[in-house]
DNA sequence: CAGATCTTTCAGAGATCTTTGAAACCTTAC
DNA sequence: GTAAGGTTTCAAAGATCTCTGAAAGATCTG
């Protein structure tokens, strides 16, 4: 770190968000100078192109390229062609909640419906296996796979209706009620 | 990959589930091992110790150690000791919902809190930095950041409300209404 | 079509995160 | 007190992810 805040804070100000973006992002499971850069488009009244954003956050043009492809590929910023220019230049979507919702349906529910396809592997699999002597150990883990199961089958439900725009009751997640009464609760 | 899915059907498909779980509780920011050894304890009848949640998973007892820590410390499993026995043994806390909201609580919301921290620190700055001049790009982007703090706001409203258990509507953080119709909208 | 300008690709370098395994540290039993 | 069994710590190795920079690929201009 070569450089402390000098008189322009306009400008390291807006460098400490977007680094606060950025972590934000990554910690959503996306890259870091994803955050970085959608930030700056974000605060610009006017698009950017590729060199500007890489000169103001350090970054190669290759990092940046890849950056930029990847948000276009979330709808996350849009590429625009000015007039007069040769080179490309980029905005934000400003909404935000557009953009989560579509990483909701397009990532995070098909995390969802894969875990739930191992589970439903799992339990046929594990009904499949032992139809004489269902040991006590036997039983019960297949019925926590099935609680796991109902789970994630909820969890798709909700989300979904996030997705949709819908009001949300996540507390039908809470203890999904044990199918078989007789099995041993915990304390 | 030395070994195959054999007859022990019911073991693999045990580890399959750990994987997937592993793989979910590590996309939520949490260490893969952690997801693998709370699903095996989630599965298991009676309680495990280090030892065999190591010999099932292959991991050596340093990785073991650090993630029963880590899990312990989110409440995700219980350290219980038995009677005659000298080592330690492990109980997966069963309900889901539970662990989800404590992580919620504990981390989630601390990272709305700092995100919203440091775009209040970056408003200050800024608000203070321009008060004779404010050219319009400077104008723009106090306006977006102020637009970002009111969505953090928000944020955290509705994750507390999630926490305390209650049913929640997303769709507020939806486009925060500009205070300053004057500004030039997007389309 | 050739030259200039901009963008993308990708192998290697670099950074970061994770795991191992041995030593230190407990705790219990005798 | 001390030996044995169990757990934790941590430096180094290993794995994974990310960035760089140069070359290849586009696209526009005249």
């Amino acid at each position: 770190m070569q450089d402390s805040p000098r008189s322009q804070d306009l400008l390291s100000a807006e460098l400490v968000v977007a680094d606060a973006i950025g972590k934000l992002m990554h910690f959503w499971g996306f890259k870091r100078p994803m955050g970085r850069i959608w930030t700056l488009l974000y605060l610009s009244k006017d698009p950017l192109t590729a060199a500007d954003l890489g000169d103001r956050l350090h970054m190669s043009s290759g990092a940046i390229s890849m950056a930029l492809a990847e948000l276009e590929k979330w709808g996350a910023i849009t590429r625009t062609w000015v007039p007069g220019e040769r080179r490309d230049f980029f905005t934000a979507e400003t909404s935000v909640w557009t953009m989560v919702r579509r990483v909701l349906r397009e990532r995070e529910l098909s995390i969802v419906r894969d875990f739930r396809g191992s589970l439903t592997t799992a339990i046929a699999a594990l009904e499949a296996e032992s139809p004489k002597a269902p040991s006590l150990a036997a039983t019960y883990r297949l019925e926590r796979l099935k609680d796991l199961e109902r789970l994630a089958r909820t969890g798709e439900t909700l989300l979904s209706a996030l997705v949709a725009g819908g009001v949300v009751d996540p507390t039908v997640l809470a203890e999904p009620k044990p199918q078989h009464p007789s099995l041993p609760q915990h304390d």
